[in-house]
DNA sequence: GGAAATTGTTGGCTCCCCAAACAATATCTC
DNA sequence: GAGATATTGTTTGGGGAGCCAACAATTTCC
């Protein structure tokens, strides 16, 4: 039963894109995660972002994001400025250690799929991309 | 950047699949996560079957599997018998509850992946499993 | 100006994973 | 057959990622 099912098919290259995601990242100096990169590309995008509508961009609670925050400040990946306009919020920008390895990290990131991609046929990467995009919006909306 | 890459929307799509399937599941007396139901499936098509196999089969650790079985065994899902031919060895079954409700899960599971590709042409799923089963192997094969 | 909403943070909880170590048991080697 | 080696399931310890509820500080609304 198991090898016709989407969701496991799903999960399991999932897995393994994730592995190969870390082990390409492994050679930096500062290793992130899927995750901690898209909040990189997101902050460099979006100067001055606050942590909630960082949070809602990437759909995890606003606490789930502060240990991530925290982690990637104490490297000087990101920094929190205060905002000039709401004392209650920070301005995310890239820090120093940020704006030095994000285009790093974007080549690995192109090497990485690449590489994940290699066996699929010329193009066939968009169809892949559009397909889950697919399965996305079916699993989601009512 | 992100909307380009395979592994963003893998990442995405395995998000909301996964609360799908918890979604399908919360009507159900023992409700089971994706992982769980392999194993139950697994369990089912090979009686006997040893943790240690059962692990590699799935692909993580011999002491990641021990509490998930636990509770599956907590739960009367599955069995824990002593092995005839060794004493060491666990000899993996379907509990009581474990055989009445398969039949329930799967077919919740066959509710869940046709809902999930309800976006999805005719056939596109068959083809999307096949592109999926690549990016594996681009992934894992060195 | 007082009530209501929002921001980032903390603490508590769950879940999933790995690695190292251990006793019990099997298997291999001489 | 005895001793060394390997394997099995488990425990312990650690990490990562997620959620929710609560809180002080601050902003916004009426």
């Amino acid at each position: 039963m198991l090898p016709g099912l989407v969701g496991y098919a799903l999960r399991r290259a999932q897995v393994a894109v994730f592995q190969d995601f870390a082990r390409e990242m492994a050679a930096m100096r500062v290793p992130v995660t899927p995750g901690e990169f898209g909040i990189l590309v997101l902050v460099s995008r979006n100067p001055g972002l606050s942590q909630t509508a960082l949070a809602r961009a990437i759909g995890v609670d606003r606490s789930t994001l502060v240990p991530i925050l925290d982690r990637l400040e104490r490297h000087g990946l990101i920094k929190r400025h205060p905002s000039p306009t709401d004392r209650r919020s920070h301005a995310l920008e890239l820090g120093a250690a940020g704006m030095a390895l994000l285009p790093l990290y974007e080549a690995a990131v192109r090497r990485h799929e690449r590489r994940i991609q290699r066996r699929l046929r010329a193009g066939e990467g968009g169809a892949l991309i559009a397909a889950l995009d697919l399965l996305l919006d079916g699993a989601t909306s009512r």
